[in-house]
DNA sequence: AGGGGTACCTGCGGGC
DNA sequence: TGCCCGCAGGTACCCC
């Protein structure tokens, strides 16, 4: 579900309402969601009194820093949903999956329609020994990710454009929406090989991918349909409304009037202006 | 090594 | 109306 922008919203606001809480318990009501580290039999143990000392991303993954060298790794893969609240608004929720209650009558659900969510507890050093984390290519927003790197990261790979970005080992927190929507931005096919990039369509891309995502992220991630990501108050993004090209096939392109399509590459849907992505 | 196919799940909308 | 199919923001694992 949610991509760079919807995560680094999530994590922002994590920080701001439940940093220096206190975890009082965890429970869990689908036990396949814990999928390595610290098994179930000593977690809620492992885990009770200690404190909440700072939230972070990597890719797509949320990592809650915690007192005593732990950390709790989340993905909330396609539907999995963080809502932080008084310990009294959780019952509701059909999706259920997991909790932390916290100090200060505080809640953290972790709600999740089709049980793809993750979580991990492990101590900090290995959770990011883990290769779902080691293997993570550069932050795209990194300022120290040069364009010669980027390049050279892109001209490596003989593979679709469009697949290329949603690879998180090549480069990380991008999936299918950003991936179209910065393709529009670059005004590249998500067809064309990566590998066979010129330079100034990879200068294109590279800088698409920092005003999309940033734009994102200013407008809180995307909230497409009703099933789509909310932020941890349950509130949805804004950038759904300005996304250009992603599910607006038999839209007008913005740019340049054409018809959008709509195809598949790799089993994921892709949207293109036949037009101005030539 | 790396690519393709499939598995993990549930719900919804479209076509018949 | 109702059933069946395909599809959905992601990744992990198997096989070749």
């Amino acid at each position: 579900m949610p991509e760079l922008p919807e995560v680094e919203t999530i994590v922002r606001q994590l920080n701001k309402k439940a940093k220096n809480l206190t975890v009082k318990d965890a429970c869990f009501y689908w036990r396949k969601i814990l999928k390595k580290g610290i098994p179930a039999s000593r977690f809620s143990k492992s885990i009770k009194e200690k404190k909440i000392l700072k939230v972070r991303r990597k890719g797509k993954n949320i990592l809650i820093d915690l007192s005593g060298g732990l950390t709790l790794l989340i993905h909330l893969k396609l539907t999995g949903r963080l809502l932080f609240g008084e310990k009294s608004f959780i019952e509701k929720d059909p999706y259920l999956r997991f909790h932390l209650e916290l100090s200060k009558n505080k809640i953290l659900v972790l709600s999740d329609l089709r049980k793809f969510a993750k979580i991990i507890l492990d101590k900090t050093e290995k959770i990011e020994n883990l290769k779902e984390l080691k293997e993570l290519g550069p932050e795209p927003l990194a300022s120290d990710l040069s364009i010669d790197r980027f390049a050279s990261l892109i001209n490596k790979k003989k593979k679709k454009i469009k697949d290329w970005l949603m690879d998180q080992t090549m480069i990380s927190g991008i999936g299918n929406i950003y991936a179209n929507e910065i393709l529009w931005e670059a005004k590249v096919n998500p067809f064309k090989l990566a590998s066979a990039l010129e330079k100034r369509e990879i200068t294109k891309i590279y800088q698409a991918i920092k005003k999309v995502l940033l734009l994102a992220i200013k407008n809180k991630g995307a909230t497409i349909s009703d099933e789509m990501y909310r932020d941890i108050s349950g509130n949805p993004g804004e950038y759904g409304e300005k996304r250009k090209i992603y599910q607006r096939q038999g839209e007008k392109c913005q740019r340049c009037k054409a018809i959008i399509k709509k195809t598949v590459i790799s089993a994921r849907s892709a949207f293109y202006c036949p037009k101005c992505q030539k």
